[in-house]
DNA sequence: AGCATATATATGAAAACTCATATAAGGAGG
DNA sequence: CCTCCTTATATGAGTTTTCATATATATGCT
């Protein structure tokens, strides 16, 4: 799995805690990577037994302990290795999707919200990359050099076109479906 | 998880056995939904335990017996459920993705390999994306409507466009890198 | 006063997924 | 002849992910 690899990635800037990184995921990459919090907290657990980082206990009265992981050069190298490996091959798995290749069971209303859902969620996702160029540049003022930056932004260069695309796509399934453009197999339907 | 749903949705077109799902998505469902073969059997299991199948055991001398599954009702109402329920909300695992983000890390050289894997990855879903309609217009004949296959094609549509995008950015991630174009960090770089 | 939110970590239990492997026989191709 | 592919089902073992829950305190809001 990738979650170790994107911890390390995060660590190698600087060191964090479990929360902290729950953080950063969900302000910055969790357009492709949303991991949840207990995740987080056991994989962290296996990045340190496998000594690609230590933990430093930052004593706290008021609240739990911190746990700060620092990268170790093992964690380094590994992070490294990953990278310059070869690219995994995604097995899509994309619930959606599978609902929209049997929408065709559904009658034109029932099958509306899907997209009207699809419609949203681009919606949403649009507007989440409106404002992430200042989460980045705010990290990379943090951390980053201007070469960094310009990866991140890759990554959200795509998925900015990705979810445009989505947007395109289920904005015309929605006109369709309204305007009962779609075939509807009682033999003789309109033509 | 889905599975469920997608195999019910095959199921209730016509009775299949695990083997003959396996193709089915390998051909048809692949794009957004790849099942591995342990994970079909199993699931298919939990199908007929749940009573939204019943199996038929079809003997065979000189090959293993074939267990067809047959949808019961409560199969499609579960399917069909299913369908009209709220859209699941996705969450993105993409490790390519989580390498782009990281790639500053290298030097182009090293970054250059991961772009180029991802231009033989669009192009090679591309190229599927173009024997895909013959494959749907084979199954409608066997066993679907017009309607139905309007539906398929809709995945396919969106599929090709995400693909196409990811083509774009990548081609062009691979000439920015292959003419230097990128920031490189070292302080009083080429302006 | 009460309630939600932020800070901070962690586990139990289950579901889902992957990878390797097992069995068994026929047919195709080199 | 031998190896690989197809047909067909299945399990063991491990990894990854999700969901719910637990603990403890401070702060801000209504």
């Amino acid at each position: 799995m990738s979650l170790k690899h994107a911890l390390l990635g995060f660590l190698n800037y600087h060191p964090y805690t479990g929360y902290d990184l729950k953080a950063i995921f969900d302000r910055s990459v969790q357009h492709f990577w949303a991991a949840d919090q207990s995740q987080i907290y056991r994989t962290l657990g296996q990045i340190a037994e496998a000594g690609w980082a230590e933990i430093e206990v930052v004593t706290q009265t008021e609240r739990p302990d911190r746990k700060l992981y620092h990268i170790t050069e093992a964690g380094r190298r590994e992070l490294k290795a990953w990278l310059t490996s070869p690219v995994p091959v995604e097995r899509p798995h994309s619930a959606p999707m599978v609902m929209v290749f049997f929408a065709g069971l559904l009658s034109n209303e029932e099958a509306l919200p899907l997209f009207e859902q699809a419609v949203a969620y681009a919606e949403g996702a649009l507007a989440q990359y409106d404002t992430a160029p200042a989460v980045i540049a705010e990290y990379q003022q943090e951390i980053g050099s201007e070469r960094e930056a310009y990866f991140w932004n890759l990554t959200l260069e795509l998925g900015r076109k990705t979810a445009e695309a989505q947007l395109a796509w289920a904005q015309g399934v929605v006109a369709a479906l309204t305007s009962d453009e779609i075939p509807t197999d009682q033999e003789g339907a309109a033509p």
